[in-house]
This record gives structure tokens, C-alpha cells and sequence, in this order.
DNA sequence: ATCACGATATGATAATTATCATGACATGAC
DNA sequence: GTCATGTCATGATAATTATCATATCGTGAT
């Protein structure tokens, strides 16, 4: 009955089973393929077409695109639970950002014409996956405009705590992404992302060794975050 | 068959109409209650219950959110044939975000629950919603991501070239926004947005009358706005 | 009409942020 | 191993943007 989906935990496979029956959920996970990606590769390309529906099973991946003078501004970063598939999937005829793997990670590709069938003939799935897609949504409009409001400390600070908090569960983490990344995050420059972070350890609210961030004051952290 | 949706134009109509029977088609529109907005009302509020899809029949609204300090930052500005309700609708139960009328303005308020109920039960009314919804969140995070990565120079000749393009269709409207609303929407403050309009007044890119724009060499501020 | 008030406008100055330069330090190619 | 390359780091300087001060203009209230 579940020839193709033996993935433990997934979300997408939860949100199919309580809604198709055995039959369709079987058409969805057998027609489902895994691909695995090496840290750096790239996972969708901005300006391709739109053939399949993507989730992401392991890894973590940050979602970006390049404007015309190559640099690249990065979006959001999902983990797996995420859809990897959300902006312009419904709408659009072609991807309008990028996707690469910052960790390892392995997705599970849907074809696309399969969930629009299914969507359009069972309402509860296609009303599932609108709460799904509305809920993303809120979280990277709501992210964007945090961001755009900050200043370049609190810009580093809400990154961080992003990352502690809804990343990695810990206060210590590996930085999942360079410096020049972290800028290209949050709009600003690596110099200065560099120097925010050292003016942080300076002040004693991280702890950093390379990639490895530990951060010793929260709190502090927590209103440059705020208030900046 | 169609006693209380007799607009023209209406989007959401069409995408009822050709996606229910006759029956659930009156039972959605009989329902519905049409409010009258003066500018400067406020249509939406941020922080209370999610209770009615909201639509705009005809004026022009901004959407915002209230920052801890008081200061209001715009997330879009939406015509008619866009839906006001969208962020958060169909994943949340409060609104996250405040909507007020920057022209006089009337919505079309149907039941949540009614809207809700229907979806369930209808694929395709389910998933156009949801390819609304998806268009709607990427254009605004897309918005948001190119006013980001702009100076200021560059936002506000992207805001005067969106007004033209996307709002009023011509190279010459009156602004809706105040220039503190204007500073409010790209993240900069009043003076600058002043003194960037003035700026463009001297080098003739712009003619300023009050309130009323022209944009007398759209070439010039097309080139800021991508170069920004 | 006068008044009060907010919006618009401009200048001076301070703070923030970017750019440029340089060097240390890793890491992979060979 | 050496070399090349890219990341991390810091300082000096320039450019951008915010803040503060002040003045004008328009509009609604009285």
C-alpha cells in the first residue's frame, strides 16, 4: 500500500494520507523520486521550468536568486518540514529563484501534474496545502520586512537567534553559511557583517571559533535584535 | 440565481462561478456584505480575529504593521482585483498585519467559514485559490526583496515607477502616499524621501506639483531604480 | 479672518554603512 | 611540500543615510 513512501516523518506523506485514499496516495508515492545533493549543489535554477514539486527530506538548503549583476540575495533557508517547492509552484510557469544545498540533503520530487490533478479533484488536500503554502509564505514576507527594518547589528543579531532558534534548537551552532552568505541574507556587506560579528564577540555575547557560534549572553543579543 | 453579486468585474465571482453550481454560487454571494470606507479608515486591524475574506471592490488600501516603537512599516499597497485577505487567512487566526484605505474604498466581505467550507469540498475553487494566493506572496516578497537590496535613490524611483505601472497606468498620477508614508513603505526616512524627490525634480527627471507626479524622463529613473 | 497643526522642504551635522586596501589563515590543486 | 584561491579579519577613508533644527506651505477648526 505504501510502496514508495517509507520515509519516516514526513509531512507531505501525512498531509496525502489524511486526505487521498490508498489508491491515490499510491499513484503520488510511486510515481515519487529521491535525489541526493552534496553540500553546495544546486538543487532548482532560477528561470527553469517548473516540471516537478519538490520537498526536502535531509539537509538544509537556502533559496536565492542573482540579480543582473550577479549578486546573489538570498531569500529564505529551509530545513526539511519546509516545502522547498513554495513560491511561484502555483502560479508561475517557471522558477523565479534558485536552490542549492548548504548541507547535505536529499529531496523527494513529486511530479507536478500529479498534485494538480489530485488538488483539483479533492478539496481538503488542495485546502491543506493552501494553509501550508499561506502559512510559508507569512513566515518569509514577515522575515523580509524584519529584516528591511533593522539596522546592520540588529540585521546580525535576528540572523543569529533565526538560526539558534529555528535552525538548530541550541544556543552553539556550526554557522551553516560564510560570511559573505550571512550578508547576502540580510543586505549588507561581508566587511561588515565580519566586524559586527567581531564587535559582538568583543562585547562578550558570542563565543565564535570559525563556523562554531556559541552565543554567551541571549538576552543582549536578544535586544540588539529588538531594537535595532 | 444571482442576487447579491451583481458587480462587475468581480474576480472572485468569476472564480466562483466557474468553479461551483449554481446553488453554492448563491450561497456565497447572498451571504456576502458590502462596506464603505472613507479614506483613512481602517478596514483590517492587526491583532483581531480572522472572521471574513475581505475583497477589494473598488479604492485603493494599504497594508502595515505597527512596530513595538509605533512606527508603521508598509508591506503593499493593493488595487481592486487583488485580495486584501491574504496573508495569514488561511493560515492563521489573527491578522498579523493592519489594512486601511488610502482612497475612499469598498469591500466585499464574505464568511470565512463559508469560503472555508467550500474549498473542502471543491478541488478547483481550492486550488485557484491557491494559485491567487501563491501569485499574490510572490509578488510581494519579490517587492520586498528588490526594495532590500536598493539604496535609496533607487527605492524611491522603484515606488514612483511601481505607482505608474502597476497602480495608475499612466506617467503622470497623484501620489496616494504621504512622503512619511512613502519613507514608511521602503524603509528610509521623511526628509530623505524629500530631499530624493526634490533631487529628482532639479535633475527633471520628475515634475512635482503637490501631490501630483510627472514623470518627465522615465528612462532616467528606470536606469536608478535597476542601477540602485 | 486667525490660529494650530501636520505635511513639505532644506540645511548642518552626526551616525551608519560601503568601499578600498592589506594581511593572516585555511584549504584544495598540483 | 608550494602555489593559488577564497574566506576571515581589521583599518582607513569615502559615501550614504539618519538626526536635529528650522522654515514654509496648506488645510481644517474656530
Amino acid at each position: 500500500m505504501d510502496p514508495g513512501c517509507t520515509c519516516e516523518l514526513c509531512e507531505l506523506k501525512e498531509l496525502f494520507f489524511l486526505n487521498l485514499n490508498a489508491e491515490n496516495a499510491n499513484l503520488i508515492c510511486s510515481g515519487k523520486i529521491e535525489k541526493t545533493f552534496s553540500q553546495g549543489e544546486v538543487i532548482l535554477k532560477e528561470g527553469t521550468m517548473i516540471q516537478e514539486f519538490t520537498y526536502l527530506k535531509s539537509g538544509l538548503v537556502k533559496l536565492f536568486r542573482r540579480d543582473p549583476s550577479g549578486r546573489e540575495q538570498i531569500i529564505t533557508i529551509a530545513r526539511p518540514m519546509d516545502y522547498v517547492s513554495l513560491l511561484s509552484v502555483f502560479s508561475g510557469k517557471l522558477y523565479n529563484y534558485s536552490v542549492s544545498a548548504l548541507e547535505d540533503s536529499v529531496t523527494c520530487n513529486l511530479k507536478m501534474e500529479d498534485i494538480r490533478t489530485l488538488a483539483n479533484s479533492n478539496g481538503k488536500l488542495a485546502f491543506n496545502l493552501l494553509q501550508k503554502m499561506s502559512a510559508i509564505a507569512d513566515t518569509i514576507i514577515l522575515e523580509s520586512l524584519e529584516i528591511r527594518k533593522k539596522n546592520l547589528k540588529g540585521r546580525v543579531a535576528y540572523l543569529l537567534i533565526y538560526f539558534s532558534r529555528t535552525i538548530f534548537f541550541s544556543e552553539e551552532f556550526d554557522l551553516p553559511l560564510s560570511r559573505k552568505e550571512m550578508a547576502d541574507y540580510v543586505g549588507m556587506t561581508t566587511e561588515n557583517v565580519i566586524r559586527t560579528l567581531s564587535e559582538f564577540r568583543k562585547d562578550g555575547i558570542l563565543k565564535i571559533y570559525g563556523k562554531t557560534i556559541q552565543i554567551a549572553n541571549m538576552d543582549m543579543l536578544q535586544s540588539i535584535s529588538d531594537f535595532g
